[in-house]
DNA sequence: CGAGTCGTTGAACGGAATCAATCGTCGTGG
DNA sequence: CCACGACGATTGATTCCGTTCAACGACTCG
């Protein structure tokens, strides 16, 4: 989310769930958006004819249902996808204090533009179709300084960037045996 | 963008560009966002080795270049990628009457969230390897009533969704002859 | 009229997914 | 405390299918 809901006086509830516990469920009435402190959270639809389709994987750090802020139903179910720890935040409350601290909805704003870039961005690198193109062009979007620091698994790397985990960590090893990365812990350098 | 902008009185400036012509400038100052009427733009991001990453494509009836409105240079280039035209707005005034009209900001809150809705579903469809059921997806998440209609080109479609034309048109005429869906003009039908 | 784009189909190749197996670690519960 | 399961990381072999190159007709636009 952003840094001026936290730094207000809003009430907000910490909550754990177990994985493939529901946080909620899609059609239900929008109560609260939230917040992600450890874990991870799927978004997924369900349609008509039961199929049901992953819309967004939300991890540590990130905010998910943001957008039910507008809509009076869940679009989607919330499931926690691993042991998860989570922050709500009444959406009523939410609106209200946007309403009343214009700096804080140009905040929001801001915050909403940066995402709506780094999907469009994302989006493109998935259109990538060689692995190994997309891992260069997704590491060299997200490296500062050449160096890639993440915090979650590779194995969820791997989904975020569309490609079989399989396919990461060869791809991933033949870039370092080409010279053009190197493997630390927990972060990956880039060569050149 | 969104509606309020263009009913206000916020002054506009419409312009035509061919294929190739630069809108704007990787680092040069922001001084408008941009709404394309006809066409398409192509939002091209330059790294230090020269390399260039597609990083947008905005076709008529959206707005580019939006996550600017808070950044003082812009962090792509803007080239129309055919003849197309493009109306332009004034950034700091876009700004002003955003603060003046805290309704309008709500709106454009919305028209974000909405956005970033469309954005990770189209991202999660992306990661669909099948090019059949990444097609089914797309299409049942865009159609209304069993029906979607475009306005842009199947070639469009096909790079929207990270697929080669080729493969799109295949996989349609697989699809129509498996009677799952219906090509009309302009439109595609969803059986069941 | 010619250039360019869209729509369409064919053939061949390469590479990503998939299935499978192993190893280490961590947490959990008996 | 140890056995067990779950999960992340890693590599091997195989299959399949999406890309790519290529070619062609239709159409528009300048």
């Amino acid at each position: 989310m952003f840094i001026d809901i936290f730094n207000s006086n809003l009430k907000s509830d910490s909550e754990k769930f177990g994985k493939g516990d529901k946080i909620f469920t899609q059609g239900a009435t929008v109560e609260n958006v939230y917040f992600v402190t450890s874990g991870r959270v799927k978004l997924i639809r369900e349609n008509l004819e039961g199929n049901s389709l992953v819309i967004h994987v939300a991890y540590a750090g990130e905010s998910f249902a943001e957008a039910s802020l507008f809509s009076n139903q869940y679009h989607c179910h919330g499931v926690a996808d691993c042991a998860s720890e989570v922050v709500s935040f009444n959406k009523k409350q939410v609106l209200t204090f946007l309403q009343e601290n214009p700096a804080s909805m140009m905040a929001l704003i801001n915050a909403l533009a940066g995402q709506i870039r780094d999907l469009r961005l994302l989006s493109e690198i998935k259109s990538i179709y060689s692995a190994k193109d997309r891992i260069m062009a997704f590491l060299q979007s997200e490296a500062k300084e050449n160096m890639f620091y993440y915090t979650y698994s590779l194995t969820d790397l791997a989904h975020k960037i569309g490609l079989a985990q399989e396919t990461l960590y060869r791809k991933l090893a033949t870039l370092e045996t080409e010279n053009k990365i190197i493997k630390q812990d927990g972060c990956i350098k880039l060569i050149n």
